[in-house]
DNA sequence: CTTGCATATGCATATACTTGCATATAGTAT
DNA sequence: ATACTATATGCAAGTATATGCATATGCAAG
């Protein structure tokens, strides 16, 4: 259940649609929280109808019109709630591990060609978590509690893409002793 | 539809009924992909359908009749091709960085709380990894081509806890920056 | 000039995963 | 004595997530 209260604590700040929802959970909390648009439209409506939010519709000519979800008192009160409660243990799911487990059973070449991909999807992201530290949070040492929680986020963002891109460089040596290390970009 | 392919890799090693399948979870891929024995019961019968595995039933009198799953040709097969095809980006969901992102908003001890709970977790599992690896591969350099994948499993494991384990370390100060430092253990 | 993307929502279906229960027995803690 | 754990499997029902399609339009890039 903790797509609606991810979707609550978005709401905090904002009044949104779902749309606009979806974005931010790509550009912010999707760091370490994926959901695609269908999953957020559909939460919504159930967390309509529990009372958590309340939406109004705005009506557009051009475009669909939107609907604007906000934040109700028991909605509120469902998210103090679910602070309160103990965390679940973080869930990972690592393909790319699970078929490095089969290595020595199956065609090297191809895990060799999947960890540089991987890598290379590491370097990317570390770019850029790296881009929007620089721009938005020069000083952590100065930030409003808010942007502070926003802060450890990105940071824990950085550090783990550092971590597995180390890992990815790590495992290549392993995997395929006799290949140059790959240096693009 | 990666469990399945998860326990083909399993199956790799040896013949198991799901109860071994289920134990082998927690204890080596569980790192980064549990599943409960529900689940791998479920999904066990779909596989044996599909003519990925086939069981054999192994009568037991003291205790309930035993069924070892072992891999079929079909399943060698649904290997192979799932190891070439790419892998998906790892999904991660993180609760707590939903919770820090609330940060401002809700009961700051409360969090503190969570993030100590969590490095104190992070701390377990370090030592977990640490000793496994101590135990089981002290020259990793020397490793056969099938242990290596599974020594990387693992090495992985402990560098995101070392690495998340600090960062419990980074967000508690800036959480919390007159508590002191906990140090417990 | 056509392909694709951004805006904006949603239904229907399918797969994945969780939770609670049920069975049966033997051994080990408290 | 009683409770819990380990062994060993499974059904049923519910929740969560993913996938594919449908609608409608304007704008930008090739």
């Amino acid at each position: 259940m903790a797509l609606a209260h991810a979707i609550l604590v978005s709401l905090l700040d904002r009044p949104q649609t779902g749309y606009e929802l979806g974005k931010r959970f790509d550009q912010t909390v999707g760091y370490f929280w994926k959901a695609s648009h269908q999953q957020i439209y559909q939460e919504l409506h159930k967390m309509a109808k529990a009372g958590w939010v309340q939406s109004e519709t705005v009506a557009q000519s051009d475009k669909p019109n939107r609907i604007v979800y906000e934040l109700t008192e028991r909605g509120r009160e469902a998210l103090d709630a679910w602070v309160e409660t103990p965390c679940d243990p973080p869930s990972v799911k690592e393909e790319l591990l699970v078929k490095l487990f089969a290595l020595g059973d199956v065609d090297t070449p191809t895990l060799v060609a999947e960890l540089r991909r991987r890598r290379a999807y590491h370097q990317d992201r570390l770019a850029w978590y790296e881009s929007v530290m620089a721009e938005h949070y020069p000083e952590p040492g100065k930030l409003s509690p808010r942007k502070r929680g926003r802060y450890l986020g990105l940071r824990l963002g950085i550090l783990s893409e550092r971590t597995t891109l180390g890992w990815c460089d790590e495992a290549l040596a392993l995997v395929a002793p006799g290949a140059r290390p790959s240096r693009r970009k």
